[in-house]
DNA sequence: AAGTCATTTCGCCATATAGCGAAATGTATT
DNA sequence: AATACATTTCGCTATATGGCGAAATGACTT
């Protein structure tokens, strides 16, 4: 029950919800996931904690960057399952379509996205 | 996005699994429920509330009562999921289990329960 | 018509949660 | 060593949510 509460909970956010669907099919760094939410880091940060800890992703480090990806066939079946559902959902999400599109648009841009965001500028 | 969460948060709360739990393969009572899970009639009657606006479980009226159900094959297929996720998940948990014995008893003593909380004896 | 009773709605309180900015952390760069 | 910088943790505020009891609702009974 503990485990599928953390999974219930973890999903009932709807930017939650949004970061996994980015997350469809790739590897995404923290500060990515930032740029497309709209929100402050340390927000996203805790976010993407409550989904590792519920186990619906998995994190690497590398330096002082953070990467996240769905989880993998290691996780419980319930988290799998969640995945599977809430993925299907977003596919036909109007949100979901356009967070796709705006990532778009920050994947080809890795370095320069940083300037926005730390400097504040409006490039 | 709308409706996915509408389930997802519908789902992020004990006491809504456990009477998702309680409903699967019978209909049963408002006053069953609320036996079982040992809250307030009003608290229990805004869960299944909050599960039926999530299009979880349907209801019906027959006079002064008020029977739920597990959502059927026209419900969205999103709902089904999440229930089929659920319930999987429930009848392996050990609340899931002792809810369910705790029925069993409640449904052999249909008509004095209403005794126990109307009248406040501790028959 | 008046009363009874299951359920629902309302108003309230306590707790949980999302959000932010500031400070802390830990890694890379100079 | 010192600085820069992505991320995380902390402290705070605003809002959302779960819980209850009281009152309202609507249906059966007498």
């Amino acid at each position: 029950m503990r485990d599928l509460l953390a999974i219930t909970k973890a999903l009932a956010d709807e930017n939650r919800l949004r970061a996994l669907g980015l997350l469809r099919g790739r590897e995404l760094c923290l500060c990515q996931i930032i740029e497309v939410l709209g929100l402050a880091p340390s927000t996203v940060s805790k976010h993407m904690s409550i989904l590792h800890q519920a186990r619906l992703v998995e994190s690497r480090k590398e330096g002082r960057w953070a990467y996240f990806r769905l989880a993998g066939d290691d996780a419980p079946s319930e988290a799998l399952q969640a995945l599977e559902l809430v993925l299907a959902s977003l596919k036909q999400d109007k949100q979901g379509k356009a967070d796709q599109q705006q990532l778009k648009a920050v994947l080809k841009m890795e370095p320069e996205e940083l300037c926005r965001k730390q400097a504040k500028c409006k490039c």
